[in-house]
DNA sequence: AATGGAACCAACCGCTTTCTC
DNA sequence: GGAGAAAGCGGTTGGTTCCAT
């Protein structure tokens, strides 16, 4: 006998949410507040499992979801996060505020993941790469309350110069009056690696997608500044900050713009001075 | 301008954990 | 303490967008 099913699925829709829907969830929330998922479908009027509808609202209609862009300090904080909790991605966007747990799963996967194996870390094991069979031949993994003790020197310095970071955070999941053993797990770490390492190198992660192949003729144009800001939630145009990219024209809908290098700059792609 | 592959991310699925009776 | 319900979580999928050719 298998398990039964969480809703009714002949009656309910699948797929991506309407603006209608978004709204009656919302509204629904905005009265009713959060939880009991399960009935709130059928009372806020929505033809959606409940389920869907918490994860709905979660990662995208909450109003304290910061959108956009991870910056370079987050991104080091998940790593280093992730380099103590593993794949707890709850866990790790607990300590990031305004993100979901969701979103940093996808960005960890299609970002930092590929960046460390690109600077030759396994982004399981935090270790360099060449290593992992030495890693793999251990007796025993440690368990899950030891922190893993790194010790290639590299990757304890990209890692470990979040410690300020890391410190604040926890400091702020501390004061909230919870503390978890996960909280316990990172002070311990965090007081381990202070006596160990100093904290002077950053890994300075840019996403990846900005990051151009050799033939791009972004890569040569000098009056782009190497920061990449492209919004790709937004869609937006960071030169006039307003209008939507245009994919047939590729101008902007809004300023026109058109996609030069210099002077109008690269259309959604790169902040100009 | 067309096209194919890569990248991205919202949403789903199913398992685990927590809660309630 | 046990059972069932509800919620939470992490892995995966599939549609859309982007980009190089």
């Amino acid at each position: 006998m298998g398990r039964s099913p969480c809703c009714e699925k002949e009656h309910t829709n699948k797929g991506a949410w309407t603006k209608e829907e978004d709204q009656r969830l919302v509204d629904y929330i905005h009265v009713h507040g959060e939880g009991c998922w399960r009935s709130l479908p059928k009372a806020a009027g929505l033809l959606r499992c409940g389920k869907s509808c918490r994860l709905r609202w979660i990662n995208y209609l909450r109003p304290d979801l910061k959108r956009g862009n991870f910056t370079p300090e987050e991104d080091d904080l998940i790593i280093k996060l992730h380099s103590m909790l593993g794949n707890k991605w709850s866990s790790i966007a607990g300590r990031l505020p305004g993100r979901t747990d969701n979103e940093i799963k996808n960005y960890w996967n299609t970002h930092i993941k590929r960046k460390l194996i690109s600077r030759g870390i396994d982004p399981v094991t935090h270790r360099l790469l060449n290593s992992s069979a030495a890693a793999a031949t251990a007796p025993q993994p440690p368990p899950i309350a030891e922190i893993p003790l790194v010790t290639d020197k590299a990757h304890l310095q990209t890692t470990l110069l979040l410690n300020v970071k890391l410190e604040s955070a926890i400091a702020t999941s501390s004061s909230s009056g919870t503390t978890t053993d996960e909280d316990q797990k990172l002070h311990e770490v965090q007081q381990r690696s202070d006596h160990d390492i100093d904290l002077e190198l950053s890994i300075g992660l840019a996403p990846s997608r900005v990051q151009k192949a050799p033939h791009s003729p972004y890569e040569s144009k000098g009056t782009a500044v190497a920061e990449p800001v492209y919004d790709r939630s937004q869609g937006m145009c960071l030169w006039c900050e307003l209008g939507h990219r245009n994919n047939s024209s590729g101008k902007c809908r809004n300023c026109q713009g058109s996609v030069g290098i210099d002077g109008s700059g690269l259309f959604g792609h790169y902040r100009h001075n």
